[in-house]
DNA sequence: CCAAAAGTGTTGAGTATACACCCATGA
DNA sequence: TCATGGGTGTATACTCAACACTTTTGG
């Protein structure tokens, strides 16, 4: 969510002294978090039921308030370990949504983030703050509360153009993961076949992974287990 | 400037009933502006020197709090009219900065933007809200209040980059410009020369430029003058 | 031995780069 | 006529895209 000041665990102590209605008050900064994974073919993300709040009952992404000195970061880092249980997300800041009626009830100026895990199912719903949490494709979201919408729109966005030249596709793979693992996940985001061998000459000449010597192996012949060799984001022309 | 509270017109009307400090507050919502001309050559930004703050005396942005129910852009055309009378540059929002202590008396998210304009000499320095204003080389910059040598870096590394996929440079250059102005301004923002008629093919095959029937007559031959198809920002390949 | 996924090279087209000389004008 | 900046074409290297068959394994 939540853009929302509703959704603020405790009401703001400063209401009650106020003359001005909280819909003309000086803005208040929220943090709101597209959660990405691949999941069964998919480009998925996480979205949230709001309990209260103008648009209680929509579904949102994760968000809130940013406390009292707090960077923002951490305030994306804290809604997101509230609301879903993870700890250690790759995090990157999109954009900041400031229109005074995006949220019908408060002046809120909205800090987006995108932040990416490898796998969704280690995301679980944990939150007393939200009604419910599910997964929902990305070409498929329900309708949003507040500018959700646009954040989603602008989030899809940043993650298809930051995999054709960042090296951003580590934080949405296992550890350790094949070559066909690796070419699926750009296949899927792009959402376009990819040649398999151009792909692969491209990847192996920027000498990013690492071949382990191991080999997975499953119904048919073995594949080979690459991992990044560096983990952190680099900026380097992929396609 | 203005990453601090104490460079609003008016007082927080909030906070007497404050029991917390202010440092203490809950986040305010600032924006700044770099502001960029090219100009004798050089890529230049205006800076403004503070009168008032934790940083009076000091170089930085124009900038300021967002005021009830402003919009974000709203908040920048109106800090950039008031310290240099412009009101209608390009604008563009690079990145929020909400470390709680960028600021060192107050808690300020500052959402960075970037504006550009066709002449520096169109700035007249007009608010009494600075001691003066004045146009600096970006690449040498003097000290900077607050965290804004950190937007400085920022909004250079975006003006880079948005010049090589975008046609940005139409709101560095005037309206109508001959092509040797717009190879110098490639030349002189990424800091490095073009090969005179490759640059022109590729100019050219776009079909992003009209041809003018009129020609610029100097001291030496004349040149022709061209002016953007389009001025509204398109996302294309340009180098 | 069959099904399924892994792995591997070459060719042709198009694109990007390097490079130097003539032109038009005002003084 | 000269100094100055404006304007133009070609040859080559390189990059990118298209394309299909062989290998390895488990069942």
């Amino acid at each position: 969510m939540s853009t929302s000041a509703d959704a603020t665990p405790v009401a703001d102590p400063t209401q009650h002294y106020r003359r001005e209605t909280r819909r003309h008050a000086r803005p208040k900064v929220a943090v709101d978090t597209v959660l990405f994974a691949i999941d069964d073919g998919q480009v998925k993300s996480y979205l949230v039921r709001l309990k209260r709040g103008p648009a209680a009952g929509k579904w949102a992404f994760p968000g809130g308030l940013v406390r009292k000195r707090e960077m923002l970061d951490e305030a994306v880092r804290r809604e997101l370990l509230q609301s879903t249980g993870l700890s250690d997300c790759y995090i990157e800041q999109l954009f900041s949504f400031g229109d005074p009626n995006r949220d019908p009830k408060a002046h809120v100026v909205s800090v987006g983030y995108m932040a990416l895990i490898d796998k969704a199912s280690a995301a679980a719903s944990c939150s007393r703050k939200y009604a419910n949490g599910q997964w929902f494709e990305v070409a498929r979201l329900p309708e949003l509360a507040y500018d959700h919408a646009e954040i989603a729109e602008y989030a899809v966005r940043r993650l298809k153009s930051k995999l054709e030249y960042t090296n951003i596709a580590c934080s949405l793979l296992p550890p350790t993961f094949t070559f066909a693992q690796l070419e699926e996940l750009y296949g899927i985001v792009l959402g376009r076949a990819l040649d398999r061998r151009n792909f692969r000459r491209r990847i192996m000449a920027m000498n990013l992974l690492n071949r382990l010597p191991l080999e997975r192996r499953g119904n048919h012949r073995p594949a080979a287990l690459y991992s990044f060799q560096q983990r952190s984001l680099q900026v380097i022309e992929m396609l």
